[in-house]
DNA sequence: GGTCATAATTGACCGCGGTCATAATTACAC
DNA sequence: GTGTAATTATGACCGCGGTCAATTATGACC
């Protein structure tokens, strides 16, 4: 591999091939994803992409081997974008449970519009990893957003908003499952905003606080439900 | 409809065509279960299962119309096995943590063998109720599987095991979701029992006690480790 | 320009999940 | 027994996801 040499001069280091296999996919996975939200991801076929790509059939399935590849590729670009608008974790500010707030408040935010097709990203994405015939599937924005949801964790940790005993990446586990269930079901009911942010919340009050009842004296009950609404404000 | 008169007269108050249509139903389900176990999921076909069980092919598809649906009956009786052997949660005794560590570890147990099976049962779980087009799904255990966690709850709010200003149902919907995925990593993972019992002692610590550190005076942190030991030993 | 190795494209093809019109079976009335 | 309405069984058939051998585009080297 001696690439880099005459032929790549004009345009960003990118030969012929490589922008025209770019551009493709960019094509295959635009139609797809115009289908899919017109017409449901079912209900859409690979033939009727690969149509609007203007590309033979065989050709979908070069850039994205199995049909749920779109679910996987929609979740991902769903991720970057958020990354995109709110910035890397480390340089988020507030409590912690405001970040995490904030950051699951994006997720809903962008899956409103088509919630069909953004419980079917989430589900393929918690389902990812291994699938039984050995292909790995979209292992590496799964890591990525749990990896997110970890620097939070241990950025409160080190400011002293969350036990310091605790091993991030068993907390990461549970808000990730908790929150994605929440939002999965409240794709499936059609809530609003509002709504889920209740759900979210009540779920986010328990994994702060545990549903052990707190020793009389210290933190008393009361507060808790306060915590939740200024907690909202800042979004 | 009125039943009941001549026919019904030997066996248990049912017609021929009642008894007929169970054993058909119950002769597939078999043959499934087995070709699943033996080779695996995808890889079993609607056609082997017929023949298995000596039926047409249609026939299996009006006692199971999608294949998913036999996940579901999977699902089902694994939960109908648990509830026989620990009998109904009203009945049970133990802290509640106690309570959910024995609840999980039955259902852990019965996945051990094809955990591939179960994993796929569980997602089946997870994913039911509505499908776009309409059909519903396997409603019925899931709501009984969640319910068993909320009388669990609920009980533990009686006993003082659990705050009480807390929302069984957001609980209780916390709880499935975390221990299911975790389960489900274990069976991707292939990991041991004592494995499994880490992780999920590790979620549940988090639950009770929540990830907030505790104010200074009041339940010290160094306990915590010990307890999930303890909690253990009662399996 | 021409030659060749490699990468990308393609549509004919296959297998399986799921449908449906038709046939067989059951229940019941007489 | 005979008639008949309702239920269940069945396999030919269809559509779509996915494969693959054959074809075409690309770029390195002369």
């Amino acid at each position: 591999m001696t690439i880099g040499a005459s032929k790549t001069a004009n345009s960003t280091t990118l030969t012929r091939r490589e922008r025209k296999k770019r551009e493709t996919r960019r094509r295959i996975y635009s139609a797809a994803f115009e289908l899919f939200r017109e017409n449901g991801f079912e209900e859409t076929t690979i033939e009727e992409i690969a149509d609007r790509a203007d590309v033979g059939k065989g050709t979908v399935f070069n850039y994205f081997p199995h049909k749920t590849a779109f679910l996987a590729a929609i979740f991902e670009d769903w991720v970057n974008r958020i990354i995109e608008e709110i910035g890397p974790a480390e340089e988020w500010t507030g409590s912690t449970r405001g970040k995490l707030e904030q950051l699951f408040f994006f997720l809903a935010n962008n899956s409103a519009q088509s919630p069909e097709l953004f419980r079917k990203a989430i589900f393929e994405h918690l389902r990812s990893i291994p699938e039984e015939d050995g292909r790995l599937k979209a292992p590496a924005t799964m890591h990525e957003f749990l990896a997110m949801i970890r620097t939070v964790i241990r950025q409160g940790q080190d400011s002293g908003d969350v036990r310091a005993d605790l091993d991030p990446k068993h907390a990461a586990a549970l808000v990730e499952s908790a929150v994605f269930k929440t939002i999965v079901i409240w794709l499936m009911e059609g809530g609003s905003l509002e709504d889920l942010h209740e759900e979210m919340s009540a779920k986010l009050d328990i994994i702060f606080d545990g549903v052990s009842p707190r020793t009389n004296n210290c933190a008393p009950a009361s507060k808790r439900s306060k915590r939740v609404r200024s907690a909202r404000a800042r979004s």
